[in-house]
Formats: structure tokens, C-alpha cells, sequence
RNA sequence: GGGUUGGUGGUCUAGUCUGGUUAUGACACCUCCUUGACAUGGAGGAGGCCGGCAGUUCAAAUCUGCCCCAACCCA
């Protein structure tokens, strides 16, 4: 019985009755059928895991997806991404057994604080910190359950009861877990240094978190006045793109080799309007070609700043505050913003007669990618996971997992080795996992929550302690700073096992230690360097395993122009849109297109293709339906034509698996659309119509048919569940009241190769004769089903004859022992170039040349070719022949037989 | 600026690691055809100097070098 939706809300019981008669009735509706069976997987939990206690790792396949920003909306992306987890996880439940694909919000950190102010129109800053919490929630919530819909609408076989929000309790216990395990491990410091910081957000935030941004600035040079005894020079001249941070200039740096600059060296320079001095320092790390060859040192302008403050152990002199305000140290300029300042600064300089030059240029500048404002370096104190002393153990651990493509493992080693900074995991922020710390107010000392309070929020709970154990002070100050976003989400594989602190052991377990590490790890190739990253490093320093088997990288989804989408472009394309106009399934056909890892663009008519697919699939079911009782026994004895479907049928079963078992979704696609098009539909069904009486051909029919659809079922999971449901499934289906019973296509075994025996060399044969028989025909215009008088075979289509007889409406088929009367010359000689060219080398040209022409000689009955000199054995070439028919009828060639039509036209 | 990956008929793509002489398939195009489901189908056809230039080799889409273009990652 069919799952069509019952609109009207009546005549259930008369469309089962009509459906159990007739089976697969009309056009394919998937716009009718597709939702209906989402609902109905969701509600009979049809992908749940059972993950029973003690369950074997190897006959579980877990997936730790990342979780999608909560914020953003669903994109292409997305699409892509989870449907081809979701092939891999539909392929692995039927061929492996229970399956974890869980599915994960991330709704902790900044984007999701910014869409709740956006949203309510509100500021965290006038809310208390659980109060700000609440609302993002409750914002959040609406979000998911959107995005909850939208992802079931895609067919994506997830555990729905297997979610998690990277925010809920459990999940900060978890977060805040991880913090004290690497704490009591000494994996992690707190530190006071500077960190890269966004004025506009007002937090430190990490490395990964800027990105570099063209910008119009001005280039200035503006000159400083040397002092001293007996300076060489009267004054140098710095340039610079942020005169605004000349108060917090601390030196002045020549290269050593700077043959114009060098004697500067150990001189002091006077600054500009603020009247401090500096001393003129030598290091390399100069870049002579900008500018003057000389530059200045603030604290800080740039990352070079940082490491000459250090390497040179200068002053700390700071002029800009968090909000980008100028400080005291400014002088008049306090209280201005740096743009402001900036430009003041510019013009008092050239007043006084120290502007040298300002010319305007384009450059990068690192802004934060959330808010696009540049970023400053601040010195402040802050959380810091040390890895840049492992970077040689995570590069082991990236070795130890199996990539696909394997290509992408070099982004991974790239990365590791161009760390500079231990991961920077505190944020000021409201709406994050809180640290679970406190500090005495006396000494500083770092009081840590107890592992069984979590979790907790210190600037609303007390400390675990009364007295500080250091100093017994007994007072306290609680750390205000959240855990970075990615401190969180770089948990997701111990989220997904249950990962916990056991009081009574005094141990992490983990509650499905079963899943743990994870089979498949997929993502994006964007955050390969990132987030796949820190949750190696923070997985692998809790548990002391690689957290993944694999890695799956998928590519991006481009336009149809093959460029990338983008809002300013406007050439974004909206699933909801795609979905709109197409099936689910069709879409997943075509995402199954690209070959794991690249780059593919939306392309519309792969989709439609994919459409033609379904059609194809349901036609041919009604075809099959028709044709054959849904259930037959096995013939004892199975005919060659129906023994050569089984064996092909086996091939491709087997090369299926291998191509699922390698992530190769696109060759499996293709692989299986071929077979399934070419050699069931075109070939054998239009065989078995004429064989349907045959005991034998039923049985291969419905086999065939049983097979392709398990084999399609991932792919396209909605049709070939309608189909299933429609003729296979045990027992009452499709209805809500027995949703619970769904014998789902999805649930049942990856067919396995029954190892027919048949001789395919002769099938392959009789499959080129009917394609002649159609060649002679079309070429004649005449229809596919005139009747041919008088067809000869010369070729073994042992056991085949009576197929192309009946396929091809011949009257009479006779099969020729020996060839038919014909007279031959040699058309052309092919050589074995693989063997002929190591062996004869740079004579193989000149024994090209003499074939060509013509001078050689074939003697021995054809077992030797005289030619430029040489004897080239049997082997070594192969003789085409050039056929003339001179008997009756027409004589048409294919690769290993030779036909005669002989017809009155 | 550095690195990585890719560039194959009009479009998308297989093949490149492991070199072998007619480069795969789909879509679009042209011609013809109702094989008992599908004309939203079937049969056939045309269309490519494999980004460019050198090199290695008997032989290069495939290996090497340089260049051009694109995407991504990192400065």
C-alpha cells in the first residue's frame, strides 16, 4: 500500500483496498510522497540508535557531525554536506548494522548573542549575564526548530532524539569539564600577554577568528628628531599606516644590512608632539623595501610589534583602550577614537613640520570575521590551551585517520606547522559557557569549581572552598570571561558519546564508549584548519585517542558559473528554493555528482536528470509489476539470459559496496544509473517482456528489482521506500497508526553478491547483436518492433539466441559454426605498443612507418610480421580485417560477432 | 607575497597516483523511431590539438620545469 497523502482526510480504507489490488499506480508524485514518508520515518524513529550497553565498536558506525551556527539559515552548503553524511550513513546502516548520526546546535558564543540583540533589539550589556542567557535561548529556540524542519526536509536519515545544543546544561558540564581535566593535565595557563582583541566586540578572540581585509589607508612619513651627543644625522623618517599609535611608540628599528640606516643603530630618537625618547634598535626582521627601510615599534600595531616588545624587552606604552578609545597616554588626543585621533594626530604633525609625505594605498588589515572591524593587540590577561609544544603529536594523530580525498590531509600539516600562538580560549563575553574559576583576591590563585557542582556559573555561585588554599585568604573574585565558542565545539565527539566524570570512580567515562573515537568525521574543506583541529587536540588530550577513524572533506557548493556564492554577488542560491521547484531525492542525485573533496557548481540540470531518474525508477517498477508475482520461488534451473542479468547484477554489488566503503559516492551513482538504465531497463526488460511466462525471468525480474532498489536507497531513500512500501514490505505500513511498525527499506541488509555463475563473454555478445538489430533498424527508420525475416550469428551467443530472437522480432535465427562467405583484406594492423615499445625502443617509429606504408609482410598463417627489418612474433600486433559481404542480405559487425540481416526492404 | 588544489567537446565531468597510440559519461544539439512501463522514452549522429610553452620518453591528458587562470588556506 502507498504512502500518497490523504488530503482530503477520508477513504483511507478505499485506497487500500485499490492499492493492494493494483500496486503502482500512475506518475510518481514525489512532491505528494516525499514529506509524507519524512514524517513517517521521524515518527516510527526509523534511524534511531539502540546502542545497547557493551555493543560492539566494530558493528557500530558513529558520525560526529559539526554543528551548524544557529543563526544562520540554511544554505547550500548545508545541503550538501549533510546529504552526503547521510549517504555514507544510510549505506553503513544497511550494510553494517546500527548506525549513530547525530545532529548538534550550535547556539553557544557570539553569533548567537548578536542574533539575539538583532532579534529583541536589545544590548547584552543592560542584562545579567543568565538573564542575557535566557533570552538567547529563547531566540535560539525558535531558530532550531526551523532549522529542525529544514533539515528534515531533506531526507537526511539524522537521530532526531540524538540532539544537543552546544548551550544546554549538559553541554556546559561537559565544556566545563574539559576546562578543569586539561587544567588538572597542565594543559592550560592563564596568562597575562597580548592577544589579538576586537574593539567592537570588546573580547580577545584568536588567530582564527580574523581574516585579512583590503582597505583604503593612508601611508605617512613622518620624521622623528635624533638626540643625543653626537647623532650622525639630524633626524630619520618612519613610515607608517597608524600615526595615531606614535604615543605608544617604544622604539625605532633599522635592518642590520640597511647600509643607508645602519649607523642609526644605538642613537635615540625624540617623538613627534609626545616628546618621549626611544632608542634606535637593529633586527632583521626589518622589511627594508617598505617605506623608508625605517620603522617604528608601538605596542602594538601589528604582530611584529609583539615580537620585537618581546625579543627586545621594550616598554609597555598603551595608547588605545578596549573600545578603541585613545588613553591618557594621548595627551590632548584622549578620549578620541583611533580614526579621529588618527587624523589629528596627522594634521598637529604637519603643523609642527613632521609630516614627510602621506600618500594613499590599499592593504590588509586583520579584522574579526564576525564584525569586520580591524583588530588591535592588547595586552590583557587570558586563558590560553598550550599546543604549540605538541604540534608534533597532533600532526601524528592527523596521520592516523584515513582522509577523503587523502589531498586534504596537507591543509592539516600546513596548519600545524604555521602555528605561532597556544589557542587563546577566554572571551569577554555574556553569552558562553562561563569558566568555573574563581581567584583569591589576596594572591591570585586559581580556585577551580569541584567536577560534581558542574556546571556552574561563578559570578552567581560560590566557590567550592572558604579560604584560599594557598594563602587562606577568604575572599573571592569570580573569572567574568567565557569559554571561546570552539573550546566548546571542539567537544562534539564526547557530547555524542556521553562522555562524564563518575564520582564513584573518580574517572571520565564515557556512557556509549562503544562510539568512541568516531568512524566519520565530516566537514566543509574550510574548517579543516580550525575546528577539525582543536577537536583532535582537545579529544586526543582527554582520552589519548585519535577521536576519528576518517575524515570526510566536502567541497563547496558553487553557482552555476562555477563561482562562489555570495551575498554581494546576490548570486546565492536557497535550498528553499531548489526544494521548492524539485524532489528532495533529484537534489540528492545530483549532490552525489561531485567527486569528494572538490569544488561543484549548482548545476540545474543534474537535478533534472536526477528527476528523470525517479521516473525511470517507478516506471520500470510498474513495468516489473506487471510483469512478475511480487514473490516468486526460485526456479531450479535459471536460463542463461536470466543467469547473465543475476551475474551482471552481482558485479555491480559488489563494486557498489566498494565504492560506498570508499566514500566514492559520485562512481557509485554513476556506476549503478548505468546498469540500472542501460543494461535492466534498455536491454533485459525489453527482454523479459517477450520471456514473462518464463519462471525463470520472474524470479530474475523481481530479484533484479528487490536488489536495485536497496541499492538506490540511499541515494534516493524517498522513492524507493514509496516502491518498497508499495510491493515489498511485510505487513500493515504507511499508515500513522502503525508508523511504529514501518518496515522501512532503510532498515533492511546491503544486498550481497549470490555469486551467479553465467558466461558473460556470450551475453556481452548477444547484447551487441541486438544493438545491431536496433542499429540496422533505425538506420532503415523502421520501428523497433518490425519484424526481421532472416537473421544469421556468426559468434558464441551460446544459450542467447532465443533472446535476440524474441527482443528483435526475427523470424528465423540461424547460428553460423563458421563465418559467413566472405572475402577479406587487412584494413590496418594494430600494434601492442606496451610490450613492443620497451622491447624494439626507438625503432618502434620506423616499424610505424613502414606499416603505414604498407611495407610489410604478414607470414606464418599470421603469427609473424616482417617489417622494417625486424620479426615481430604473434603478440605483438593483431591483423584487422576488412570484411565484403558478397551472399544476401546485409552484414553488420560488432566486436565479437558478425550478424547478417537478410530482409526484404 | 607563500602554500595547496584544480584547469579535459557548448556546459558539467571520468580517466592523471601506476605513461601505451579510436579520451568516459551526462546535459544541450541534429536525424530517426510509440519494442506490452516511461516520447519526461528509445535508436543513431555530429562535436575535444585534454589551460599555454618547453623537456623526459619509442610513446604524454597522464611524468618534470616554467608560465597563465581559478578556488581555498596562510601571511
Amino acid at each position: 500500500m502507498s504512502a500518497e497523502p490523504d488530503l482530503e482526510g477520508d477513504g483511507e480504507a478505499d485506497d487500500e483496498s485499490e492499492r493492494a489490488a493494483s500496486g503502482l499506480e500512475g506518475n510518481y508524485d514525489p512532491e505528494a510522497i516525499e514529506p509524507v514518508w519524512q514524517d513517517a520515518w521521524v515518527e516510527a524513529k526509523t534511524y534511531a540508535y539502540e546502542g545497547e550497553p557493551g555493543q560492539d565498536p566494530n558493528t557500530t558506525y558513529a558520525i560526529d557531525t559539526p554543528p551548524p551556527t544557529v543563526s544562520g539559515s540554511l544554505h547550500m552548503g548545508h545541503l550538501y554536506g549533510h546529504t552526503l553524511q547521510d549517504f555514507a550513513a544510510r549505506f553503513r546502516r544497511m550494510a553494517d548494522g546500527d548506525v549513530l548520526f547525530p545532529f548538534g546546535y550550535d547556539d553557544n558564543g557570539i553569533a548567537s548573542e548578536r542574533l539575539t540583540e538583532q532579534e529583541l533589539d536589545i544590548r547584552h550589556q543592560d542584562y545579567e549575564r543568565r538573564k542575557f542567557q535566557q533570552r538567547c535561548r529563547e531566540v535560539c529556540q525558535e531558530y532550531e526548530a526551523e532549522f529542525t524542519e529544514k533539515m528534515q526536509s531533506l531526507g537526511c536519515s539524522i537521530d532526531w532524539d540524538h540532539t544537543y545544543k552546544t548551550i544546554e546544561p549538559r553541554v556546559q558540564r561537559i565544556s566545563q569539564l574539559s576546562f578543569i581535566d586539561l587544567y588538572e593535565k597542565g594543559r592550560e595557563y592563564r596568562k597575562k600577554a597580548p592577544a589579538i582583541w576586537c574593539p567592537e566586540c570588546e573580547t580577545a578572540i584568536s588567530q582564527v577568528e580574523t581574516e585579512d581585509d583590503e582597505r583604503h589607508a593612508h601611508f605617512n612619513d613622518i620624521a622623528f628628531e635624533l638626540v643625543g651627543t653626537n647623532p650622525p644625522r639630524e633626524e630619520l623618517v618612519i613610515s607608517t599606516t597608524r600615526p595615531e599609535l606614535i604615543p605608544a611608540c617604544v622604539a625605532v628599528f633599522v635592518h642590520p644590512e640597511d647600509d643607508e640606516n645602519r649607523a642609526l643603530v644605538g642613537e635615540t630618537a625624540h617623538v613627534p608632539i609626545f616628546g618621549h625618547e626611544v632608542p634606535i634598535i637593529a633586527d632583521e626582521r626589518v622589511d627594508m623595501e617598505k617605506g623608508t627601510g625605517v620603522v617604528m615599534c608601538c605596542t602594538f600595531g601589528d604582530q611584529k610589534d609583539i615580537e620585537w616588545y618581546q625579543a627586545h624587552d621594550l616598554p609597555l606604552r598603551v595608547a588605545i583602550d578596549e573600545t578603541a578609545t585613545m588613553t591618557d597616554l594621548a595627551g590632548d588626543y584622549e578620549g578620541l577614537s583611533t580614526e579621529a585621533a588618527r587624523e589629528a594626530i596627522v594634521e598637529d604633525l604637519e603643523a609642527g613640520g613632521y609630516l614627510r609625505d602621506r600618500r594613499d594605498i590599499v592593504h590588509d588589515v586583520g579584522v574579526h570575521e564576525r564584525c569586520d572591524t580591524p583588530v588591535e593587540y592588547r595586552v590583557s590577561k587570558q586563558w590560553y590551551v598550550e599546543i604549540l609544544d605538541r604540534k608534533d603529536e597532533y600532526l601524528e594523530a592527523g596521520e592516523a585517520m584515513d582522509w577523503f580525498p587523502e589531498k586534504m590531509f596537507t591543509r592539516y600539516r600546513h596548519w600545524i606547522e604555521g602555528l605561532e600562538w597556544d589557542w587563546l580560549i577566554s572571551r569577554q563575553r555574556d553569552s558562553g559557557i562561563p569558566f568555573p574559576v574563581w581567584y583569591c583576591t589576596a594572591c591570585d590563585h586559581a580556585i577551580l569549581a569541584e567536577k560534581d557542582d558542574l556546571p556552574v556559573d561563578p559570578l552567581s555561585d560560590d566557590p567550592p572552598v572558604d579560604a584560599c588554599p594557598e594563602c587562606g585568604a577568604d575572599t573571592f573574585e569570580p573569572e567574568e570571561d567565557v569559554f571561546d565558542t570552539w573550546a566548546t565545539s571542539s567537544l562534539t565527539p564526547l557530547i555524542n558519546a556521553g562522555w562524564d566524570w563518575d564520582a564513584e570512580t573518580e574517572s571520565f567515562e564515557m556512557a556509549n564508549p562503544e562510539l568512541y573515537p568516531f568512524d566519520l568525521r565530516p566537514q566543509g574543506h574550510d574548517i579543516i584548519s580550525f575546528w577539525l583541529f582543536h577537536t583532535i587536540v582537545k579529544c586526543y588530550e582527554h582520552t589519548g585517542e585519535v577521536p576519528f577513524d576518517a575524515t570526510l572533506i566536502n567541497g563547496h557548493v558553487l553557482d552555476e558559473n562555477r563561482e562562489k556564492m555570495s551575498k554581494s554577488r546576490g548570486n546565492v542560491v536557497e535550498p528553499a528554493d531548489v526544494l521548492a521547484a524539485y524532489p528532495v531525492d533529484a537534489v540528492r542525485f545530483w549532490a552525489a555528482s561531485a567527486a569528494v573533496g572538490d569544488d561543484f557548481p549548482f548545476q540545474e540540470q543534474d537535478i533534472v536528470a536526477g528527476e528523470k531518474l525517479l521516473r525511470k525508477l517507478w516506471n520500470a517498477s510498474k513495468l516489473v509489476d506487471s510483469l512478475a508475482p511480487a514473490d516468486p520461488e526460485e526456479p531450479a534451473h535459471l536460463e542463461p539470459i536470466d543467469r547473465w542479468l543475476l551475474a551482471e547484477l552481482d558485479a555491480t554489488i559488489e563494486a557498489l559496496t566498494d565504492h560506498f566503503e570508499a566514500y566514492e559516492f559520485a562512481k557509485a551513482r554513476n556506476r549503478l544509473r548505468t546498469f540500472f538504465w542501460n543494461t535492466f531497463c534498455d536491454d533485459y526488460l525489453e527482454i523479459a517482456k517477450t520471456r514473462a511466462d518464463s519462471a525463470s525471468t520472474q524470479y530474475t525480474l523481481r530479484t533484479a528489482h528487490r536488489t536495485f532498489l536497496l541499492l538506490w536507497a540511499p541515494i534516493v531513500p524517498h522513492v524507493t521506500e514509496e516502491i518498497w512500501q508499495s510491493v515489498y514490505a511485510d505487513g500493515e505500513t504507511g499508515g500513522t497508526e502503525t508508523a511504529t511498525n514501518l518496515d522501512s527499506i532503510h532498515g533492511h541488509s546491503w544486498p550481497q553478491s549470490q555469486e551467479y555463475d553465467a558466461d558473460l563473454e556470450a551475453g556481452e555478445t548477444a547484447m551487441e547483436v541486438i544493438a545491431a538489430l536496433r542499429r540496422y533498424k533505425s538506420e532503415r527508420q523502421l520501428p523497433l518492433n518490425a519484424t526481421l525475416e532472416s537473421v544469421a550469428v556468426h559468434g558464441d551467443v551460446t544459450g542467447f539466441a532465443e533472446a535476440i530472437q524474441d527482443v528483435s522480432h526475427v523470424d528465423s535465427l540461424e547460428t553460423l559454426a563458421s563465418p559467413p562467405e566472405i572475402t577479406t583484406e587487412v584494413a590496418s594492423i594494430d600494434l601492442e605498443y606496451a610490450t613492443l615499445g620497451p622491447k624494439y625502443g626507438a625503432k618502434v617509429g620506423d616499424i610505424d612507418a613502414a606499416i603505414d606504408a604498407g611495407e610489410y609482410e604478414i607470414v606464418e598463417d599470421g603469427d609473424e610480421l616482417h617489417v622494417a627489418g625486424e620479426v615481430l612474433e604473434g603478440d605483438l600486433f593483431e591483423v584487422t580485417l576488412e570484411r565484403t559481404y558478397s551472399g544476401e542480405g546485409v552484414m553488420i559487425e560488432t566486436d565479437s560477432a558478425v550478424v547478417i540481416v537478410d530482409n526484404d526492404d
